[in-house]
Parts: C-alpha cells; structure tokens; sequence
DNA sequence: TCTGTTATTGATCACTTGATCAATTAATTC
DNA sequence: GAATTAATTGATCAAGTGATCAATAACAGA
C-alpha cells in the first residue's frame, strides 16, 4: 500500500504546466474566460494558487494563452473534419456547417469574453487579431484553393475569407445570446458565399445536391 | 458671494438620478460596461459612493439600466437620421451607413461588453435581449413599410431584419476588435440587403443612383 | 425661527482578485 | 545514505469590489 504511483507525488515541470493549462481551458469552455482565476485554476487542477503563479508569469499570460489554445484547437478540429472532402465546395459545406452547428457555443462564447477582454488587456488583444488572422488564412487558403481547381470564382478571396468570417461571427454571437435564432439563420451564409463565389444557388446547401 | 446656486448645494432626486444615469452613460461609452464601477460612478458624479447605493439598488441594476440607456438612445439617433428620408431605399441606405460608420464604435464595444457580462448577469442578459428585439421591431417595421410601398420584395421581413443585423454586428465587432477591414467589408451588408429584398444590384450604393 | 424630512457623508465590513516569499518536502544525484 | 535541487505549500499582502449604517447637514414647510 506504499507504492500508489498517483498519491500525492509531485509532477514534472513539464507535466504540471500542461495540466494547467488543459484545465485552464476546461474552465474557460465552462465558465468563460472571466471565471479563469489563480484559485479557479488552483482549486481544479488540485494545487495551491501560488503554483499556478509559479508556473504562470500573470494570469494576463494565463488568459491569453489559454484563448489561443481553444481557438488553435478549434482550427484543428475543423481542418480534421474537412480533411477528407475532396472537393472545395464540399470543404466550404462542411466548413459551414461545422463553424454554425449548435456545439460551438462555448467557443463562441470563449470568443465573446475576448473582444470584450481584450480591450483591457493587451496580451490577450494580440492574441486575439493573431487568431482572428489565424482563421482567415485557414479559410482564405481554402478559397484559393477552390479558385485554383475551377470551383470558385473570386476576385479577392482574402476580403471573401473575411467576409463571410464576419458574418459567421455575427450569426453566432446572436445564436449565444438570443436562442432559437440560430437554425433559421443558418442558410444565409450559404447564400453570400455562393453569391461572392460565383456557385449556383443551392450549391452549398446541406443535402447531397451539388449541381443538375 | 454667499449666494452662489451652485456651491456645494443638494439637489432633488430627480436630478440627482438623471445625473448619475448620464455619468454612468459616459463612463461605458469611455471605458466600457465593465469600467462601471460603484465609485468610478461616484468620483465623475462628485459624489460618494454610498450616495449611488443610495440611488440604485444594486450595481447590476445600474449596469444593466445604463446599457439599456445607450441603445436606446442609439436607436433614437439613427431614427431621426432616417426621419427626412422620403423612400424606404433611402432610409435603409442611411441606416446602413449609420450602423457602420466608424463613428459607433464606442456603442459597438458596449454591446460586446455586454453579450459577455451578460452570460454572467441575468439582469443585463434580460436587457441585452429587450434591447435586440427593439433593434429587430425596428428594422423590421422599415423593411415593412418598404414592402408594402412596392420597394421591397421580402417573404418574411423579420427575418431578414435579423439577419442583416447579425451581419452588422458581426462586422462591427471585427471593426472594432481589428481596424482596417471596416471599409473593405462595408459593401456586404449592401450587397446582401440588395439580394434579400429584390432590390437592382447597386440600389444601396453610396451615391445618388436609385435606378436608371 | 424652529422643526422635520432626507439628501449626503464618513467609516467600515465582507469578499475577491493577483501576487510574493520563506519554509517545507519530495525527488534526483553523488 | 547523504546532499542538492526545486516543486509545492501556507501565510500573507495590497488593491479593488459592492454594500451597509449611523451621523450629519441642507433644505422645506410650519
């Protein structure tokens, strides 16, 4: 009974500082990133607030990188999803689909707290335009693509990429504030991007229909 | 030199109050909702902080008021923008270019600030819902009006009042999170107005070119 | 001029926040 | 097994928050 590996040992350098910052974002996902205090962390990870200050140069530090790792991760996610469309309007599709769908809105929230934050904090104001240039280049690149194998026609895919970006923010922002908004917004997205994209209407509807 | 009205005399609660709720307008248009703090209030008024506790039953109270109190008055200003407008084409022109100027942006941080308190807030989160649905009836009643004077062509003019509104907040927040991609992104709303109501392309231009 | 009402104050409480530092104790190294 | 390193703790600080309450003083009406 003398050799329980997990009783109270203390972890590596390396080990500890992942574990809070995984559970750093498990509170901001929860309880947004507001709630993301010393003792929040402390309490959850199991510790006293001082090692998270030990581990931590300022909650500043904290905050901002616990933002950049959910919207990294979100990315991440997402690129896995399209990973397997082998087309850029299925891509765009899914994209949508995904980037709308009704489990995003912790991140979307997530989001929320950071414009709002970030006009007091300078550390998370810059994480906050590196991941808003993150996502633009993630889509942007995507639209280009499709642009290069004949699928979309744009002028600009960057200014389309954010474009559509902003509206998709829009729509999310609503649909976290105010349900029941969310599902009769949706096909609106569609709808610019096909216009700024040069696809036949309906081309990015859900359905398996992508043109007659 | 005894008699001057206004040393140090103690006004009328109704004054008092309108004071205190004017004061507290301007510090969350200067600093944000979450700069309005009992004795940030207190110190712009003259006062002490007990004197606002005084006044106003309780912080949130106050915040979700204040809040309230701006859109309001956001609404009231673009509303008599929109008065000497004699077509409905007119009037969503300039209420277009109203929302989006860069003018707004202090507004526009406020409601960021306040979709994110408001998660945490029942009080504002019930005053951020009021304030949308007054934002919607107004659109709404104008895209209505339009319709019914032949300008418009929309099946259901609520909706599509929603959704041009989540695309002005969403390019309002990217605006004022990250200047520079306002104007670029400007011509959107337009173009997405234009197709949603049955309006030629380029009838919501900046310029004077109804339609030839 | 006196009296009653109440706007206003000063002091203070309880709570939360981020942060620091000496002391401790587990792990590693020799 | 002893010595060294450093992860971890407990205690504590200063600052900021909302809120309360008795005491004061300015005003209104008699």
């Amino acid at each position: 009974m003398s050799t329980d590996p997990s009783a109270s040992r203390r972890k590596a350098p390396i080990e500890r500082a992942a574990e809070i910052a995984r559970r750093s974002q498990e509170i901001a996902l929860d309880e947004g990133l507001s709630a993301l205090t010393l003792r929040a962390v402390a309490s959850r990870v199991g510790v006293t607030p001082a090692l998270v200050s030990h581990y931590q140069p300022s909650m500043d530090a904290l905050v901002a990188q616990t933002f950049g790792a959910i919207v990294a991760a979100e990315i991440s996610e997402v690129a896995e999803e399209l990973a397997p469309c082998e087309t850029s309007v299925a891509a765009l599709k899914t994209l949508i689909d995904s980037l709308l769908g009704p489990e995003r809105s912790a991140v979307t929230a997530v989001w929320l707290d950071a414009w709002s934050l970030g006009r007091r904090h300078p550390a998370l104001a810059v994480e906050v335009g590196a991941q808003m240039d993150a996502w633009q280049a993630f889509l942007a690149e995507l639209l280009k693509t499709g642009c290069v194998r004949g699928e979309f026609r744009a002028i600009d895919p960057d200014a389309v990429a954010w474009q559509l970006l902003a509206i998709i923010d829009g729509l999310n922002a609503h649909a976290v504030v105010r349900y029941g908004h969310a599902q009769r917004l949706r096909g609106l997205v569609r709808t610019v991007a096909e216009h700024e994209l040069g696809l036949p209407p309906g081309a990015l509807d859900s359905g398996d229909n992508p043109e007659p």
